[in-house]
DNA sequence: GTCTATATTTTGATAGAC
DNA sequence: GTCTATCAAAATATAGAC
């Protein structure tokens, strides 16, 4: 495998996600794409089997990876708050890797189709793992004794809207992010 | 004016949005929205005149609803805390009143034309009281020295994604939301 | 690997009967 | 105010030449 130089295939799915971000899934055409490329349209399927192939390929990465993510979390011997502190790291690190995939995952999973179940199970999960967390710093005395649901949602709209606002500030120190966004919604949930 | 009845364009929008809700503007056609009512779709255009139309009913007068929220606030005798109290309650009023617009609002403004431009200045112009507030609570000391973007940035998104959580809990107390909303996100910025 | 040509379906929208 | 019939444009995808 050459990971030096990205494949016909990667192209295309790179260039798809951009173009998903600005417009959304539905209202980007495989004309869209191949013209975005320099080639036609007919040229794509010899690289992809479908447009759907394409989502598909932009969505169950990333959420993959959150869920990988998480795992390696649950799995650290971090306290509660520490383990706040690496969600904020995790969405910051695959967002600023991804911004335009990031956009798919938030605003497109409704057109995925066979994968449409396997993608909302990992989320699920992940809101699971994500609200045991809480409630265990709860049960310890390191977090607010509020409801735990509200708290990870308002964690978590902020995380998930990352890659709207990342791309914003060109000058944007990633540490200094996290720092902050750390200090802010940890500080919100914290005793 | 009759308040009572719903006219036929009234339920146009309101059907319309709650089908882009669920799959955006581009995903839904003319067609979907008539089976929806039970007519057909050359019926729907005795009430508007395209489908640009009813997107265009649904944004524009949520975004005046919160251009004229704002105001309001700002001129409030309120302290910073206090404003920011208001813009939840703003949020959360708006939102629950209207989930399906709140969702058009979010994803589907890029799909506007003509009105695309007075959109995004209403945006912008709300934006920037936003960050007004907060830059004079912090010069006062009510709120933490941090980056007001950033801030502000987590407030927002928590509060633009108000209408993916509120119709998961049917035994939802707005009241309750409001007041839960108010303590997480205040405590993260103030001092 | 890309092209042209084309098949097939779906789309937003209009005309005109009732 | 709704219908049927229909149009013109645009969409995804395939076949076959180069």
């Amino acid at each position: 495998m050459n990971k030096t130089s990205e494949t016909r295939k990667e192209e295309i799915v790179r260039v798809a996600a951009k173009l998903f971000k600005k417009k959304g899934y539905s209202a980007v055409t495989m004309r869209d794409i191949a013209s975005e490329m320099g080639i036609k349209a007919a040229s794509l399927y010899n690289h992809i089997t479908s447009k759907q192939d394409i989502l598909d390929v932009i969505i169950i990465s990333l959420a993959e990876a959150f869920t990988e993510g998480m795992q390696q979390i649950r799995s650290s011997e971090e306290n509660c708050v520490g383990k706040l502190k690496q969600i904020i790291e995790l969405h910051v690190r695959l967002s600023s890797q991804n911004i335009y995939g990031m956009a798919s995952l938030n605003n497109d999973w409704m057109h995925l189709k066979e994968k449409r179940d396997y993608f909302k199970r990992l989320r699920v999960n992940y809101e699971d793992d994500f609200i045991d967390i809480l409630k265990k710093g709860i049960a310890s005395g390191e977090i607010l004794d509020a409801k735990p649901e509200i708290m990870m949602f308002s964690i978590l709209t902020t995380l998930r809207s990352l890659y709207i606002w990342i791309p914003k500030k060109e000058d944007l120190d990633l540490e200094e992010l996290i720092g902050t966004l750390s200090k802010i919604l940890v500080k919100g949930v914290a005793c």
